[in-house]
DNA sequence: CGTAAATTTAACCAGACGGTTAAACTAAAG
DNA sequence: CTTTAGTTTAACCGTCTGGTTAAATTTACG
């Protein structure tokens, strides 16, 4: 082979540049010339890379939910006693949110707009048998089985969870205009305190009632 | 006046189309041309009510944002004992979803796209001075004096019940796809198993204990 | 009927945008 | 030095789309 300079970092740069661009702006507000620009190079380069927007796009989205939903469910798998579990959960998925607060929003929204590229993309995840998340809820039905949580379907404890830790990342603008009167809103702070929060509610939701009341 | 047809019959379904294409494809997404056929007239007659795409998409908004944040905050401030109050909110915040399961995300995601449009809207919503969380938040703060329920911040415990509640309708292709095996899932069903399942678990995470553990 | 608003038809424009092309330049590898 | 992949430049094209226009037609109302 007779190669020249950064192949790999033109390329990461792109895909970097375009999941940005791509996060920010929608699978239609996107604009291959941005996507160009904020790589540092020329559409020409751009397209020299990756044919079309079309399949651009596919990657993007193609990495972004596989690493979403192969983190949770890494999460999900962990092997822990239900209050260790429950809090490790919770905490490691809302820094991972925080991390990359755009993410689930932009997921969520293509997945719901359903274009061809997003179910092809979905479906191949699913075929190529990567995720399943029976390991979790077997998990949740034994703890069940011997009487350290409430009967709950674990589909629905799962679910309240991630919705639980889910809410205030993606409703950040309307939360902030709703709820925050301080000027010196401290985000930090108040993401630990969202983590114990969420912890306490659902614990104690769980847990079985030695007392009838 | 000398005035002809139905004018709000055809202004009313151009609104009524709007709001289809825009909340299925995003402010982007959306094309007038579309919204014309819906609404079964022709393009020159749909700029003849709405000057541009600009000035239809800030109504449509508008009014999606304002019917879904002060229907919430009526729900909220309704007046009720404890548990009625919370089985109350729940299902009838469910079932508020379950008629109009796109519109939260459609404006989630506007919202942290954040344009000029969106940013104008919100905040001459705010200004107006229509909607405020006082009420509720006190509501709760005092319950909570009163020691019928723990220690728990009234802001987080909005957030989780509401995360709570609208996590399975913006989630519901990935939820379907992770967890869904049945053929004949019955989505009635589950929707009413989902109140149920919120209810329990919020109302047990936040009832006092008597007995420690 | 006459008038004015509502609506259609149909053509058109300008700009944005995705994508292409060809020619030239750069730099590493052999 | 030659080859070859990487990269730039710059012009270009076709299409989509928002928006306009002007003339004709319909409809309701006074």
């Amino acid at each position: 082979m007779v190669k020249a300079v950064p192949k790999e970092a033109t390329e990461e740069r792109i895909l970097h540049a375009a999941m940005e661009v791509f996060v920010e702006k929608g699978r239609h507000g996107a604009r291959m010339q941005e996507i160009a620009d904020r790589a540092g190079i020329n559409k020409a380069l751009l397209h020299y890379y990756f044919r079309n927007k079309e399949k651009l796009y596919a990657k993007i989205f193609e990495s972004l939910i596989w690493e979403n939903i192969s983190g949770i469910i890494t999460l999900l798998n962990k092997d822990m006693p239900v209050r260790e579990y429950l809090k490790t959960f919770i905490s490691e998925y809302i820094d991972l949110l925080a991390r990359k607060p755009k993410i689930p929003l932009f997921i969520l929204k293509e997945l719901s707009e359903g274009g061809e590229t997003v179910k092809r993309v979905l479906k191949e995840l699913v075929e190529r048998g990567n995720f399943s998340v029976n390991g979790p809820l077997e998990k949740i039905q034994s703890a069940r089985d011997r009487g350290e949580i409430i009967a709950v379907d674990p589909r629905q404890l799962i679910s309240t969870i991630i919705g639980a830790c889910l809410i205030y990342f993606i409703s950040q603008p309307i939360f902030h205009t709703l709820f925050i009167r301080e000027e010196n809103f401290n985000q930090q702070k108040f993401i630990e305190e969202r983590k114990e929060a969420v912890y306490q509610i659902i614990l104690q939701g769980i847990l079985p009632r030695s007392n009838t009341e």
